[in-house]
DNA sequence: ATCTTTGTAGAGTGATTAGTCAATCTTTAT
DNA sequence: ATAAAGATTGACTAATCACTCTACAAAGAT
């Protein structure tokens, strides 16, 4: 076993349960079955691990957002597959997508360099903003249509959370609701 | 000038910034300039306090949002008087509207009883449902327009907290985007 | 085999924190 | 005017926390 990954595994449990400031350290270190001075061998500090948990989860959702997004398929076809991949990935990451969110709204989100934020966001905008010269999407501003994609989403992904529906019907409100998402913007 | 509410807004200004764990009593008191333990006077553990804060805060954000919400308006009209008064008041509160998407993803969200959150979410529940049943709205779960609704005022807040945009094309944005979820939910 | 680097441990530390308490001030009721 | 109740203070405390440090073990390189 990776002493590494069990002290982010423990932390994001721990940080889901409690919150940053109301996990310490010390708790992390016990749930991942290290010592406390493991965790700050890997980690300098508490907030150095924050950081690092959250570019971790970040990354694995991108990298499977992508997947089987490819570049030949129509534009509608590449949403669909980048929607149906972000709810399916929250589905069966509750705790991760909901870290996202709570780190989205904690003061470390600050600590995030505007580069490193432009870099996720770049590729979903260029793709809007191509939707809008092909006259595909509606020429709403980029900014609006993004943070609207984004928001219908979480929502959507709210509403699987607490309606606890078996696979099927789950996958049948995530199509439908992509085409209430897609009629609205286009 | 009353203590009590120098505290309460003292501690949003600090919740926001730092985070709950993140500021300690000590500044709350200092920043509302009073005394440790007047703040332990009126909220006698630091739970108390946070959990007062929100609903405080969820209560004006309620009473603003049915100004002009009168029974007689059509059920479209009522809806959007709702959404106009909900994104009004967070563009002109930012701070506690950011305070309550904090607490909605915070432990201590748990904290409120099932029947304070029903009694919040009800009416507006009962509102969908009667749209529902007269033919309006389409035919979907009622959490699912419940979340699809939240969600989008989520979205276009955040849209208008980072474009800063003059009270006017504000406005216009707002009610825009109303005709946009209208259309999706009808 | 020996040296170097890296990983791991856990007791220890100084700072910080939520909450207490006894003393004073202010308001209200009679 | 006086008593009772409530408000305010700030020093204090016991607990907790992030982080350090020293010692030791494992692994890799030469």
């Amino acid at each position: 076993m990776d002493k590494q990954k069990e002290i982010l595994n423990a932390a994001l449990k721990l940080f889901v349960e409690f919150g940053f400031h109301g996990t310490p350290t010390s708790k992390i270190a016990k749930e991942a079955g290290v010592a406390n001075g493991t965790l700050f061998h890997y980690y300098s500090t508490k907030e150095e691990l924050i950081l690092a948990l959250y570019k971790d989860i970040k990354a694995r959702l991108t990298s499977c957002m992508y997947t089987n997004a490819d570049k030949d398929k129509s534009l509608k076809e590449i949403f669909k597959t980048l929607y149906i991949n972000t709810l399916e990935w929250a589905s069966d990451h509750k705790e991760e997508f909901y870290f996202i969110q709570q780190f989205h709204t904690s003061p470390f989100f600050s600590l995030i360099s505007s580069e490193e934020i432009e870099k996720q966001t770049k590729p979903h905008l260029d793709m809007i903003q191509q939707g809008i010269k092909n006259k595909i999407l509606k020429p709403l501003p980029l900014e609006l249509l993004f943070n609207l994609i984004n928001s219908h989403i979480s929502g959507i992904n709210q509403y699987l959370s607490s309606a606890n529906l078996t696979g099927q019907k789950q996958k049948k409100v995530i199509n439908e609701s992509f085409d209430l998402l897609w009629d609205m913007i286009t």
